[in-house]
DNA sequence: CATAACATTGACGTAAACGGTAACCTTGTG
DNA sequence: CACAAGGTTACCGTTTACGTCAATGTTATG
């Protein structure tokens, strides 16, 4: 069932690292639908796709990656598509301040330019903290709830009045 | 500035403990508007609150500590409305289980429910723990980023090539 | 007790985040 | 190479979570 697998990822002149993928095996890996992938690119939360001659997307590993991330910030976080497209934004920021440090050759200059990033860092990183602050909060509340009951169980069986 | 502060919240003979609050100070005091308010009493999240003779609604403590809480799972954790509500639900089923409870006589019986309402607790949790993972390994890479940052300025100062 | 300030219920409007369908084009497979 | 399977844009529909009148009734205050 599992043989002659000979080629597979050798559609065209593939001999390098780089995979691609259609939009359905993407929706697959993603859990996506194919809808939301292309709505993602509409509002500009994933950048336009490669696409074959005949006009299809073709996904990057990268692709698939920041899909997930963008996903994780939405279903876990519950983020909006709004503030994921900013923080996806401060990211995408990120690594042209880290291609623009690369050039730069004054050492003032690009600790400016870390400054400047590490700022973007931190308004990230103070949301994820308030959002963790509640969490934690909601989790002790529960957790005492059932250490409280864990707690009448054994008295009701050491005293079963 | 403060003085005369006499009769305030005296408007009916209510000599007791219980206030009572406008719909408009209930919507300053939570930070949500009035038809917010309104739309969550539709939706089910808020049960109906009393009414004056001119069927004005008129909140209680405890409904703004819902709403306090409504507004944290909303915000703060990015839940839906539709996840609210099942959390609310789970939580008023809590309280009618722990009224029930007072009234049961056999311990085994007790301790059923006490099992009851624990599981409920716990699928709570689960969300919970679920989403803080997914928090912690984002703060995790912020940080290490913002770490990293700072080796790198350490390297500029020290070798400013 | 007049009247300004506040409340009530519709009813319609809207932005976000997709779902679904139509009309048409591309690609892999026997 | 026929053709089923899958892709494209375009466009309209839908749900969620409210905003915004409008018409009307209520309450507080001088």
């Amino acid at each position: 069932m599992a043989m002659m697998a000979t080629n597979e990822y050798l559609s065209s002149e593939n001999t390098d690292e780089t995979r691609s993928y259609s939009i359905e095996q993407v929706a697959a890996q993603t859990g996506l639908t194919k809808r939301t992938l292309r709505y993602y690119e509409e509002v500009g939360l994933l950048p336009p796709t490669d696409r074959t001659g005949g006009n299809y997307r073709r996904y990057s590993d990268d692709d698939i990656h920041r899909l997930e991330h963008i996903k994780r910030l939405r279903d876990l976080l519950g983020f909006s598509l709004a503030d994921i497209h900013d923080i996806l934004e401060t990211e995408d920021e990120r690594d042209v301040l880290k291609k623009a440090y690369k050039h730069e050759t004054e050492a003032a200059a690009k600790i400016a330019q870390l400054d400047q990033a590490d700022e973007l860092i931190r308004r990230q990183l103070h949301l994820i903290e308030q959002k963790m602050v509640g969490l934690e909060q909601m989790r002790t509340t529960l957790k005492a709830t059932i250490e409280h009951h864990e707690q009448i169980r054994g008295d009701l069986l050491n005293n079963p009045s």
